[in-house]
DNA sequence: CAGTATCCCAAGCGATACTG
DNA sequence: CAGTATCGCTTGGGATACTG
């Protein structure tokens, strides 16, 4: 009989993976932060509405994960301040956060419209993401195949459950 | 003064909005089961390891919000079952599990390799997302610009933060 | 099978106070 | 400013038992 989809673990699963690291409630909203622009301990806390607790162990994590980095700078005359800044690695969650951004803003936006408009700055046509394959075609869901692929395991049998 | 980005409230944000639909903790493991293909009360119970009662809210909520659709169905001879699977809404969550799966891929993966292969059924390639603006130009990161739009609404002044 | 109900522990998180 | 430490509430979620 041939191994489906639905016979194997979702153990290694890469994006349950990925949620490990970014799915907890406020982490992808600090991750948003960064995509703005902020860079300040303060400004996330009052951007984001949170206690310092909650920030500096979610950095922690961030950082510990090689998304965030934190430096030091200072500013002449200045103290020493630091900063949060998107590391490469973190960089590219961006079309994890466009995707969503797009889905909420076609279903769950208000009647005024998106807050935020993100455009192509060469040409100023709106930014998205696309379904597309290595050979550069467009991709609709329906036109994807999935098999399992050498990182494959099966799961743990369950006692044939008969119904 | 330009209004900027930062000063902008986020309680509007469509990618807060989207999470606080499908970021709750297992969610959006729900609807990668449902993208492979799981249908049953008891196959997503048993492939994600989670009780009944967590089961049954998270179905309410997501059905309440129009993403899955539960419906009876009589096998002959059977007793009626129900199933739950993506409405069209749903399915456009689509690009959000890609975007989380390639980063997955190309971060937190085993040495194997993928466990899943997803390709384009018409000409095998392997499919992921893509960065694209409405011109169908391929977008970097740093070609991004992003102003604030029509729905955009300023947070409430903060007391002046002197540093 | 597809749930509902109850009980209870643990994690998540805000509030507050304090530190370098 | 950029945290750390403590407290205590509230929610999430497992375990178990029961129902149509």
């Amino acid at each position: 009989m041939e191994t489906t989809l639905t016979d194997l673990s979702t153990e290694n699963c890469p994006i349950g993976r990925t949620l490990d690291v970014i799915g907890t409630t406020w982490t992808l909203r600090v991750l948003r932060e960064a995509f703005f622009g902020v860079r300040r301990f303060v400004d996330f806390r009052e951007r984001l509405g949170v206690s310092s607790a909650l920030l500096t162990e979610r950095f922690g994590l961030l950082v510990e994960h090689g998304i965030l980095v934190r430096t030091a700078y200072e500013e002449p005359g200045q103290r020493t301040r630091y900063e949060y800044r998107l590391t490469e690695k973190g960089r590219e969650l961006y079309p994890v956060m466009t995707a969503l951004r797009e889905w909420g803003e076609r279903h769950v936006l208000d009647d005024d419209g998106p807050p935020v408009l993100v455009r192509h700055r060469e040409c100023g046509a709106a930014v998205g993401v696309a379904l597309v394959c290595e050979h550069g075609h467009t991709v609709g869901v329906r036109d994807v195949e999935a098999t399992p692929g050498p990182g494959a395991r099966l799961r743990a049998e369950q006692p044939e459950s008969r119904s």
